[in-house]
DNA sequence: AGATGCAGTTAACAAAAGATAATTTCGCAG
DNA sequence: CTGCGAAATTATCTTTTGTTAACTGCATCT
C-alpha cells in the first residue's frame, strides 16, 4: 500500500466519512508513476487528462513563450496535486509541460476515468471538490502576491513560507515563478545580503 | 423569472441534462441582490460565504495592502461568478472587499445553503464543479500572464480580449490588476500611442 | 586530471517602473 | 452652466528590471 493512498484515504474519511475499506473502487483506478530527475510527465500538445498526487519529489509546470524562453508557472511537491489543467479544464492539448525536478513518485489517475468512477460512486465527489479548491486557493494566493507585492517581497515571502522548496530548486525556476529574470533575482539576493550586513 | 436563472438553468441542462422544471429546489434558495454603484457587497472581516452570479454590472475584488493602498485582484462582470473566496475556501473572515463599480444585479446563494441543497440534490453537483473550474481557469490565466508577459503586453492582452471592460472601468483599477501603478499605465498608453503614430 | 556545460554572479548600459508632485481633464452634483 | 473633486497625464528623479555578455564556481563525464 503506497503512502499516498493512505493519505488520500485519510482525506476521504475527513471530508466524507468514507472508510478506507470502502475506497477500493477509486484506488483500483489509480497507479503509481515513477519519474527520473528531469523526466517529462506531460508534453506540450499531449491530450491525456492526467491528475496526480505527489508522493515524493517536485514537479514543475512551465510553458514555452513565443520568444522560445521557458516560463515556470508553478512548482508542486509532496502531498500536493498536479493536473494537466489545459486538458482537464478546456479539453484542449496542453500548452504546458510538466516535468520532474527530482526523482518523483506520483499516484495518478486519468481524469476521464475519475469521472466514470464518480458517476457510480458519487460519495467520492468531495475529493474532487477538495483538489479543485486547493488548486484555486493556491492560484489565488499567487495572483494576490503579484498585485500586492514587489518582486523582492514575493521572494521574501517564498523564503518565509517555503524555505525548504527554495533550497531544493534551481534559482532560475524560482525567478521565473516570481515573474523576473535570474539576473534580477541574483541582484535581489545581493541587496538582501547587503542590508543584512549593513 | 430573472434572466440569470434562465441562463443557469440552461447551464444545468447542458452540464447534467437537468430540465428547468427540476431546478426549483436550487433556485428556491437563491435571491436577487441589487447594488448601487460603489456599494460594498462583502466587507473586510465578513464571514458570510457568498456565491453570486452576475446578472448585470461589474464587481471588483480588492484588498487593502499593509501600506493602506488598495490592490485590485480581479474584476467580474455579466454572466460570471463571484465568490467570497476566503470564507468559502478557508472558512476564515474575508481579507478581500467586493464592491460594485456600476449598478449591479446579482443572483446570490449562501454557500452553506448550497451545500445543504447538494446533499439532498447531488444532481446539481456539476454546477459547483463548473464554477470552481471556471474560477480556476481564470486564475491560472492571470498567473500565466504574470509569468509570461510584461506589463505592457498584459495591457495589450486585456485590450485585445476585454476591450469593453477596459472602457467601463477606471484605469487605476486596471493598472492595479496588472500589478503596476496608474502612472505607469498612463506611460504605457502613451508609448503605445506614440508607436502607433510614428 | 582535464574538458565540458550549466547555474549563478557580476558588470555595463538601456528601458521601464516607482514615488512624488504639479497640472490637466473629466464627470457630476449643485 | 459652473465649480468641485477625483482620475489621468505629465514631469522629475530614483530605483529596479531587462538585456547582453563576461566570468566564476561546481558538478559530471570521459
Amino acid at each position: 500500500m503506497s503512502a499516498s493512498i493512505t493519505t488520500l484515504q485519510q482525506l476521504l474519511f475527513d471530508l466524507a466519512g468514507i472508510l478506507p475499506a470502502d475506497t477500493a473502487p477509486l484506488f483500483a483506478m489509480t497507479r503509481q508513476a515513477k519519474l527520473a530527475a528531469n523526466e517529462t510527465y506531460i508534453r506540450e500538445g499531449d491530450t491525456e487528462r492526467r491528475l496526480a498526487f505527489i508522493e515524493q519529489g517536485i514537479m514543475r509546470a512551465y510553458i514555452i513563450k513565443s520568444n522560445g524562453d521557458e516560463a515556470t508557472l508553478f512548482l508542486r511537491w509532496e502531498k500536493q496535486f498536479i493536473a494537466s489543467h489545459d486538458t482537464i479544464i478546456h479539453r484542449r492539448p496542453s500548452r504546458f509541460i510538466y516535468r520532474a525536478l527530482e526523482p518523483t513518485t506520483l499516484l495518478e489517475i486519468d481524469y476521464d476515468v475519475l469521472e466514470e468512477v464518480l458517476k457510480t460512486h458519487p460519495e467520492y465527489e468531495p475529493l474532487r471538490n477538495f483538489f479543485l479548491m486547493r488548486m484555486l486557493s493556491e492560484s489565488l494566493n499567487i495572483m494576490e502576491s503579484f498585485v500586492t507585492l514587489s518582486p523582492e517581497e514575493r521572494y521574501r515571502n517564498l523564503l518565509a513560507e517555503r524555505f525548504d522548496l527554495v533550497n531544493r530548486v534551481p534559482d532560475k525556476y524560482i525567478a521565473s515563478m516570481l515573474g523576473i529574470t535570474p539576473v534580477s533575482l541574483s541582484r535581489i539576493r545581493k541587496r538582501m545580503l547587503d542590508k543584512g550586513k549593513g
